[in-house]
DNA sequence: ACATCTATTGACGCTAACGTCAATTACTTG
DNA sequence: CAAGTAATTGACGTTAGCGTCAATAGATGT
């Protein structure tokens, strides 16, 4: 059963997740090292199915955004986290709360920042109109 | 008349701004030898006016939104830029759409990373009804 | 069997972004 | 004027996030 099911599951080699994200095999191999991510071996050689591609996409993004690592690894840890004790949940829901008001600020500072563009671009242009 | 004028002109010192904003004299110091601000010396001691309390404000915009120093400079060079040369504006217009394309990269990015958690958030509010 | 390619690890190097420190100078206050 | 506080500079230290390298192992093709 569990080897049927391996068989059918889709599985990465650390090259071509590095190309399909054009990052570094010494990046994966950092966020492995980091807590980030739990490739399995197969032999030596790192193994990723698709929960550790879909990791690597949420790191990614978290990255763009300006997030540490640590930070990353307690915004994936949301994911993860045990909902079966009520006591964990509280916590979740603390922590869900605590990131959504990151990103709410966040949210307002590109708001911000891309008004402030968007002026300079309409003067630029008007600039560019009168010749 | 420019005696009168800086007279009237709101003026900071360094711990002042470094208070304001949480942030060290260090910081400060090495944000100007990043080039990126340019206080007025008084004696030896450095003054900041409202123009570079605004740019430390833009700074540290930048860095919420994960930006390297080195493309806040960039950024900050566009509210500087020489609008009297076209070729000038045409540049500086090329610079503001890129900025305004990764920007609206990082919304999207945002707007993502949001939706995720908010359902997250769902799940444990219904879970903890749930007793 | 050998050459080539890919993957591994540990370790050192590099850059960015400051923090910390010591020595010195400048400013303020009593 | 002295004491206290604030500011200065240069230099070294630290952390984060990798890059690069060398040595080794495994896989593949001829």
């Amino acid at each position: 059963m569990n080897r049927i099911d391996s068989d059918k599951q889709e599985l990465y080699a650390i090259a071509g997740l590095a190309k399909e994200f054009d990052i570094s095999t010494r990046t994966i191999r950092f966020y492995e090292s980091k807590g980030l991510l739990f490739p399995r071996r197969v032999g030596g050689t790192r193994v990723f199915n698709k929960r550790d591609r879909a990791r690597l996409i949420l790191i990614l993004r978290g990255k763009r955004l300006g997030f540490s690592l640590k930070e990353i690894e307690e915004y994936l840890s949301l994911y993860d986290a045990d909902q079966t004790h009520d006591a964990q949940v509280e916590k979740l829901l603390e922590m869900v709360n605590l990131r959504l008001d990151l990103l709410k600020e966040q949210m307002q500072d590109l708001k911000t920042t891309t008004s402030e563009l968007s002026e300079i671009k309409k003067l630029v242009k008007q600039r560019l109109a009168r010749g």
